[in-house]
DNA sequence: ATGGCTTACAAAGTAAGA
């Protein structure tokens, strides 16, 4: 089976309808994967969706604020919708492509929480939230059991950059949200408790740069270009070659009053595992 | 630039993003 997967934060998926219009006419993918939708299921645009050819539509959404949504031109079915940190956020959905046989595939969609201002556990309740559901995404990996066989695929906005070139300063960073040591450790620990394969660094070299989200702040933001790498495509070791091409599609960025992240395109072969 | 912007919302200023 061959498909292109979109992974997208897209900032309030309403007021985005045209970009997505364009994004789709350009990539033609065949599973979306949108972050902070920020609207409630029954105000989902479902029919403008499927006029674009998503017939197969799965929601976690929530009024005003994060959701994420899964849409694909391809069978799915619902696997489950988890609240990993018990806030009562719509942050995870998960469907499996395919019949469930052993060739299916289990898809993630995640929207970790931002984690608010100040690095600090004490002073910063968002942070320690942040903290406890990387922690709960770890416990849940691990407790996972023949993990070599598992064919899932983890994409979505983490909200950790974690490589040094995964940031435009690593030094001005350390101590910004997002890029802390703390956040990186707890990522790692996610991906190393289900051998995770960073999709995105098999394919762009952890030497060079590489960003999916630029402030809204800056009057140019590529001439500025302080990006962060906040978005991620992993697999499992059983889909480790499934990945033939990868990018970001930062030119989306550019458009008239974007989503401040860029959508990460990959095109898969399964065929290839 | 220690935030310059953008979004949602029982609509004017808050809260949140990161």
């Amino acid at each position: 089976m061959k498909f292109t997967l979109a992974t997208w934060n897209i900032n309030s998926v309403r007021i985005r309808l045209q970009h997505i219009k364009r994004f789709v006419g350009k990539y033609r993918p065949d599973i979306l994967c949108l972050q902070e939708i920020k609207c409630a299921n029954e105000s989902f645009p479902i029919e403008y969706f499927r006029a674009l050819g998503f017939s197969h539509i799965e929601l976690n959404g929530q009024a005003a604020y994060h959701g994420v949504a899964t849409l694909s031109r391809l069978p799915m079915t619902r696997v489950a919708a988890r609240d990993f940190n018990g806030s009562g956020h719509a942050r995870h959905l998960a469907v499996r492509l395919g019949a469930p046989d052993s060739q299916s595939v289990v898809l993630h969609n995640f929207y970790v929480p931002a984690g608010g201002d100040v690095p600090d556990v004490k002073a910063n309740p968002k942070f320690a939230q942040k903290l406890a559901y990387l922690q709960a995404m770890e416990r849940w990996c691990k407790k996972q059991t023949n993990k070599q066989n598992i064919r899932a695929i983890l994409v979505g906005d983490l909200n950790i950059a974690p490589l040094e070139s995964d940031v435009w300063s690593h030094k001005q960073l350390l101590r910004v949200v997002s890029h802390t040591p703390v956040e990186v450790a707890h990522l790692d620990a996610v991906r190393q408790a289900h051998d995770w394969v960073d999709v995105m660094r098999q394919h762009i070299p952890p030497e060079e740069k590489l960003f999916t989200w630029w402030s809204y702040r800056a009057r140019d933001f590529r001439k500025s270009n302080r990006g962060r790498r906040l978005d991620h495509v992993w697999v499992t070791p059983a889909l480790r070659n499934a990945a033939v091409s990868l990018r970001v599609a930062d030119e989306v960025r550019g458009w008239k009053r974007p989503s401040d992240h860029a959508p990460v395109v990959t095109n898969f072969d399964l065929k290839r595992s």
